[in-house]
DNA sequence: TTTCGTGT
C-alpha cells in the first residue's frame, strides 16, 4: 500500500503547498492591515477608541476610518454614536469652501444627502467642517460631509449653541492648550420603544448631544458638555457642563478605555473648570446671529 | 475663516 499512499500524497502535496502559501499571505496581510489600522486609530485618538462599557445591541458600533477623524457607526440607530478627532495648534491648513454632502456607502443604509429634507432638522456635523479642515486639510474636510458624520439637529442648537461651542474650541481652547482630543455624539431617549418611532426617515433622532474635550498628556484635563435639542441657542455655554461619567452613564460608552482606573476617576468623575478660561468665552455671540 | 434650509 505504500505506492498508493504516495500517489495520493503526490496529488495533494502541491495543493496543500498552495493553500499554505495563500494562508501565509492572508495571515501576513491581515496582520499588516491590523497593525496599520491600530496605528491610525492611535494617532487619531488619545487613550483608545470609544468602546462599550457593557455590550448591548444599542451601544454596538463599527468604527469607520476617515481622513482626520473616526466615527462609531450604529446600524440599529442608523447614525453614528460618536466621532473622535485630534486638533493641534501648530499646523493649520487654509480652509476652502464647504464641499457638498455625500452618501457614505460603508453604512449600507441608503442615507442620501436629502435624507432630512423638510423634517425640521439640520444635518449637524459630529466632526466639524472648519476645525477638521484647518487641522487636517481639504481631503479631511470633504470626509466631514459624509452622511455618516451627520445627525439630525434642531436649527437653534446646530446654528447657534453648538456652533458657538465649535468656535470657542478652535479660537480659544486650542490656542490655550496646543492640542485637544475631541469626542462628540448623540444621546438617545431611555425609552427604546419611543426611539424606534422618533426618526427622520430611517435615522433615530437624538434628544441631546455631548462634546468631550480632553487635553492629553501626563496631567490631562477634560471638559464635557451636554446640550439638549430644545435650546434657545443664546444660553451661556457653561450652563451645559457635565462630568464625563454622566455622559458615559447616558450613552453606555467608555470614551477613554486605555486610561487607568485612578486617572479615569480623577478626570471623569466631576466637573473641573479651572484653567479653561470659560468666563471669557461662555457668552460670546455666534457667527451667524 | 467656522451653521444650515428653502426657494428660485
Amino acid at each position: 500500500m505504500p505506492r498508493r499512499r504516495s500517489r495520493v500524497a503526490r496529488r495533494w502535496r502541491p495543493r496543500l503547498r498552495r493553500l499554505g502559501i495563500a494562508a501565509l499571505f492572508a495571515a501576513v496581510g491581515s496582520g499588516l492591515w491590523y497593525a496599520e489600522e491600530r496605528e491610525v486609530r492611535e494617532r487619531l485618538s488619545w487613550m483608545g477608541v470609544p468602546t462599550w462599557e457593557r455590550p448591548t445591541p444599542l451601544s454596538l458600533h463599527r468604527v469607520l476610518r476617515n481622513d482626520g477623524y473616526l466615527v462609531g457607526w450604529s446600524d440599529l440607530r442608523v447614525g453614528s454614536l460618536w466621532a473622535s478627532y485630534q486638533l493641534r495648534a501648530d499646523r493649520r491648513f487654509p480652509v476652502g469652501d464647504r464641499p457638498g454632502f455625500r452618501r457614505d456607502w460603508r453604512t449600507l443604509w441608503p442615507l442620501t444627502p436629502n435624507a432630512y429634507r423638510r423634517s425640521g432638522y439640520d444635518r449637524g456635523h459630529l466632526a466639524p467642517n472648519y476645525a477638521i479642515a484647518a487641522a487636517h486639510g481639504p481631503a479631511a474636510q470633504r470626509d466631514t460631509f459624509l452622511m455618516s458624520n451627520m445627525m439630525p439637529q434642531r436649527p437653534d442648537l446646530n446654528r447657534r449653541l453648538w456652533q458657538r461651542l465649535e468656535e470657542v474650541v478652535v479660537d480659544h481652547f486650542l490656542p490655550r492648550f496646543g492640542r485637544l482630543q475631541v469626542i462628540a455624539g448623540p444621546v438617545f431617549a431611555d425609552d427604546v420603544a419611543a426611539g424606534v418611532l422618533h426618526r427622520v426617515g430611517l435615522v433615530e433622532v437624538p434628544v441631546a448631544f455631548y462634546k468631550i474635550l480632553v487635553v492629553p498628556g501626563r496631567h490631562p484635563r477634560a471638559l464635557a458638555f451636554l446640550m439638549p435639542q430644545d435650546v434657545d441657542g443664546g444660553e451661556p455655554l457653561d450652563r451645559f457642563l457635565v462630568s464625563v461619567d454622566r455622559i458615559e452613564a447616558m450613552t453606555g460608552l467608555d470614551f477613554l478605555p486605555n486610561l487607568s482606573e485612578e486617572a479615569a476617576a480623577a478626570l471623569e468623575g466631576r466637573v473641573v473648570t479651572e484653567g479653561w478660561g470659560l468666563a471669557a468665552v461662555a457668552d460670546l455671540p455666534g457667527r451667524f446671529e
